[in-house]
DNA sequence: AAGCTATTCAACCGCTATAGC
DNA sequence: TGCTATAGCGGTTGAATAGCT
């Protein structure tokens, strides 16, 4: 038995979108929203799985994607966040507005794994962070595939060139509000619930973070 | 100019998480 | 509470392109 398919292959196109079908999803995204993948192609008038509509409107046709080269404070970024969160690609993503995670795992491993590595970095963890093991676990108890028998930075180097930072807080459950609203500052209060922006020492406050933390700090 | 190799990145696949019944 | 459908994530693939011989 087992799960249908997401959708009918035999009545479905694959491979490269055409110009065409870009338009027809646009269309339809822009005047029903996005949503219900399933189905939009369909509705759309569009032979491709809804799966397929989502990933082309996420990685590729947002109106708020930041299309060209990653600038260096974007790679700074991409390489802390990676070392904390691992292959979070969508967690890190969260953090660069204008940027997917599909596009930031193809960037990291093309540039930025080589750029680690010409700088000697290679398979170190970045200085100066550390890494909680929870944070670096895998969040599913997915297997992996017997090829990618590569650590990330973090688990790399997470067992010999560890530093103390100990204010860092990687739990990132959400909680409600406190009444109070009050930013708290490094330092304060133990530095429990402080913006992750913020301790990963941002270089600017309009790069990643969204939260205003930093605004009330500067 | 032609052939080969390396690199890039859009797209696909398989899986888990979660919402809804 | 369990089942099903759907959304979303991360790893992988493969076509297109660039660079080299």
């Amino acid at each position: 038995m087992g799960r249908s398919p997401c959708c009918e292959k035999a009545h479905t196109n694959k491979g490269a979108w055409t110009k065409e079908e870009d338009e027809r999803l646009i269309t339809y995204i822009k005047t029903h929203g996005e949503g219900c993948w399933r189905s939009l192609p369909k509705a759309a008038g569009l032979l491709r799985c809804g799966k397929s509509c989502r990933l082309r409107w996420i990685n590729y046709l947002r109106p708020d994607l930041k299309r060209g080269n990653f600038t260096e404070e974007e790679d700074e970024l991409i390489i802390k966040l990676h070392s904390i969160l691992g292959n979070k690609w969508s967690l890190i993503a969260g953090q660069l507005p204008g940027r997917t995670d599909n596009e930031i795992k193809n960037y990291w491993n093309t540039h930025i794994k080589r750029k680690l590595i010409n700088r000697g970095i290679g398979t170190q963890s970045t200085p100066g962070l550390v890494v909680h093991p929870a944070a670096t676990a895998p969040a599913k108890t997915r297997s992996m595939p017997a090829t990618n028998t590569e650590p990330s930075i973090a688990e790399k180097g997470s067992h010999k060139t560890r530093k103390e930072l100990p204010d860092l807080n990687l739990d990132l459950t959400i909680s409600l509000p406190s009444t109070s609203q009050k930013p708290i500052t490094a330092g304060e209060n133990g530095s429990q619930n402080m913006c992750l922006c913020y301790r990963l020492g941002f270089p600017s406050i309009t790069l990643a973070c969204s939260c205003n933390m930093l605004q009330s700090r500067y």
